[in-house]
DNA sequence: TACGGTTGTCTAGATTAATAGACATTTAGG
DNA sequence: CCTAAATGTCTATTAATCTAGACAACCGTA
């Protein structure tokens, strides 16, 4: 059930495990969390340690514990985040959310990589046009994103960004009207510092991370993207 | 650096920033872990909370103490699963491991769930066959999947696949020769107890699960699996 | 061979997490 | 208006984790 001496506190394993039951719908029928002492049972715990990781969840937001009635769960939905050859990452989400924001964080010029050169088509020390992006819907942090562009080819995206809010938007001021997803690499792992704090995740928590290239419709590659999710707030949908 | 009264042990959160830093190459230029004393030092710790840190990855094989050298790095790659229209577990990781294997572990015939049978567009209660398999790849566990099929059309799935150890070819047996993916979705989260033990995973990892829909030719979904991938041993590449 | 740098082992103590039990407080329902 | 069932709070104890320091064992090299 749960693992004790695994270097995860077993009220986080238990909140872990809730969170995962209330995102399955586990308690749909009732709406509520089962009762402490249940709980307890269940996990085979003191009911202390389900106090903790109910707590946890409280903090979250995801739960409601109100004395003498029981525990009710506050929300439990994933945003669906679509990804095919038009990935658009605003118009995906849509209809979703009703308050959906991307805000700059940050930008700079910066001289490639080998990685960033690579996936972008120029040479090894060639400047390139960093944005971090951070997104939001309904107020709670979705994503964050690095993305370097072509500092010759779009030398004003980080202007065009800040004032249109859009990637779409800015590549159009830019004179490119149509773009496709050439690549797609997806990869999970515990959230560093930095992500825990810009998306206000409980430390621990897993983001997703896709690695996208997009290429203007000859072909050349045009944006070079590093989005991590916070895994428990969207899915991904590929579209084959 | 490391938060503390988390949830997550010290040595815990160390070791998984350090397994995070080796897949990342940060240590390509020497082959080895910084000393023990370096890490203490960086993370603000004891050495013997690092030492518990490196022990853990040491029992997970991806690092190996030599007294009086030092700790040096025994492998760090992540396997590429690519996802498109005709994805093909073994197809897709021939050539990147040299000892493909997928075991089946379980089959039953079982009644759909509400969820089974939308995906497979039966009615619920209909009966439909579970297979359970075990992917390996060089002897590390890669992945756990669970797969529904309808039992009317293909009654003997298991049968074929006891003897074939190959769903493209149970699906030929049954005779259907071609089959697309219909939809994928991707989500992340922590591994349960089943996974932990079926992978050989360390307490904690992380699991990237695919839920997928085949369908024949014609569009009809012939297949829903949901497949459970260790997350620090592949990567997903969608093909779009 | 001697030495600096590294991992291995041991002991002791401090801090944090989990258990155990008792009882208070609140809500819903008969 | 009770009572049952649920969460909230408190104290005490045990178990696990982290810190601290000292020293042994081992490797590579001068």
């Amino acid at each position: 059930m749960v693992e004790r001496q695994i270097g995860v506190a077993l009220w986080r394993q238990i909140a872990d495990r809730i969170r995962l039951s209330i995102s399955n719908g586990d308690f749909d029928a009732t709406g509520m969390v089962p009762p402490e002492t249940a709980l307890a049972a269940q996990f085979g715990v003191n009911r202390h340690t389900v106090r903790s990781a109910l707590a946890s969840l409280a903090d979250e937001g995801l739960v409601n514990a109100v004395q003498g009635r029981g525990t009710t769960i506050a929300r439990k939905e994933r945003l669906s985040f679509p990804i095919s050859k038009r990935t658009r990452f605003s118009q995906g989400l849509s209809g979703q959310a009703r308050d959906l924001k991307a805000r700059l964080l940050d930008h700079a010029s910066v001289p490639a990589t080998r990685e960033i050169a690579d996936a972008l088509g120029l040479k090894p020390g060639e400047t390139c046009i960093r944005l971090d992006l951070l997104s939001s819907a309904d107020g709670r942090g979705v994503s964050c994103s690095t993305s370097y562009f072509s500092a010759e080819r779009f030398p004003r995206m980080a202007e065009h960004f800040a004032r249109l809010g859009s990637i779409t938007k800015s590549f159009a001021a830019s004179g490119l009207d149509d773009y496709v997803r050439a690549s797609t690499d997806i990869v999970a792992r515990h959230a560093d510092a930095n992500e825990l704090s810009l998306l206000k995740l409980s430390p621990g928590a897993i983001v997703i991370e896709a690695q996208a290239i997009n290429a203007d419709p000859q072909g050349r590659p045009v944006q070079y993207s590093r989005t991590r999710f916070a895994a428990d707030r969207v899915k991904l949908t590929i579209e084959t």
